[in-house]
DNA sequence: GAAGTCATGTAAAATGTTACATGATTCA
DNA sequence: TGAATCATGTAACATTTTACATGACTTC
């Protein structure tokens, strides 16, 4: 499942530009598909020569054209056999993760530093999930899948949290005000023998 | 953050082949980081070329040789910078939920099958995880990173999970024995001007 | 006057996945 | 006898990211 898939999703809700589409990536995939203009546009032109979406251009002054997309027959029928076939796969790629594994080679300042931004971005993250969830509820009962992939975000991303902040302080070496005088802890030099055998 | 990093971070814990890495990975990084021989093998190849690994060949009978590689001093050097300037990035890239915000146009037997899915897999993951951790609390107390990032795998899953089982059924339509005579519900085709503007 | 929004796209570079190719040994 | 483990790699393909290029209008 690619960005073409993705933008015939987003067009079963409606005709959209490549701006809106993404968009609307940004308000309801945000937290687990994200695409850039410059996977989207090469997506619907190539989209639109395989017959799965049509477009209609409309002029505009001094902006470029508008391109409005729409969905075919055939594009809603291969959307379709997407759903049905598409294995549900599942994968987090996360620096921060693989970072934090290696706290032990990190100085205790840029570790900080880390954990606050990542806690940052998980607040960011429940708010526009929250936001969005008024927004739209606002206008229209949300539809059960948006309704369930906003509740698990909020879920994951809740414990994340509260995960985050009860154990932080086991990566940190103990410091400051009313704490034994600061003592650094020298990052220890694995022995080279660990992962070979024979 | 790419594969050459990860070799990197693996080989900081003692020397190893292609396939030991990949076993690392898989042992260690495999919820928040994946990476197959098509990726490992090439960036060993590029980490010998710019110096940041050796590489020590040991002739084995039958089987191909045996290619131990180790970090240099450069290589220690390029990998702290590495943890020292890498951006921490968080992506969640989920085909699963993808196919559940279109729950609506999926049939309920496809539903049950993708939820059903997903949890084993979740389930599969915390029992590694927790065998991850008894082995090697066996050998030697885990470091604290290593011991932080299972902890949050197991938070996030356990939580995700708990999510699951206990709103799945806000996606199915009601169904089964006790319950009214199975009613189908038609997949409500959308209006067609949900996103356009204008 | 600066920043943000609307609006399109291209091209190069980086990255990753998949399939292929080989083959002995060990375990059930 | 078949599957799994050990062990390497290449080549083609797919995909994504990043930077570039343009430019008017609106809001602070």
């Amino acid at each position: 499942m690619d960005v073409k898939d993705l933008c015939l999703g987003a067009l079963s809700f409606g005709d959209a530009t490549g701006y809106d589409i993404k968009k609307f990536f940004e308000n309801t995939f945000s937290h687990f598909f994200l695409a850039g203009y410059g996977s989207i546009y090469p997506a619907l032109a190539s989209l639109t020569a395989a017959g799965l979406v049509s477009c209609r251009t409309l002029a505009q002054h001094g902006k470029p054209d508008r391109k409005l997309y729409r969905l075919t027959a055939a594009g809603r029928r291969a959307f379709l056999d997407t759903l049905r076939d598409t294995t549900p796969r599942h994968r987090l790629k996360s620096e921060f993760l693989v970072l934090l594994y290696f706290a032990h080679l990190l100085a205790p300042a840029r570790l900080q530093a880390i954990v606050d931004q990542q806690l940052r971005n998980f607040d960011g993250n429940l708010k526009h999930i929250r936001q969005y969830e008024d927004c739209c509820a606002a206008a229209q009962p949300l539809s059960p899948g948006a309704h369930f992939v906003c509740g698990y975000g909020k879920a994951v991303m809740t414990a994340a949290s509260e995960y985050i902040r009860a154990h932080r302080h086991s990566l940190l070496p103990p410091t400051g005000r009313g704490a034994a005088p600061r003592k650094l802890i020298q990052a220890r030099r694995q022995p080279v023998h660990t992962a070979s055998r024979n």
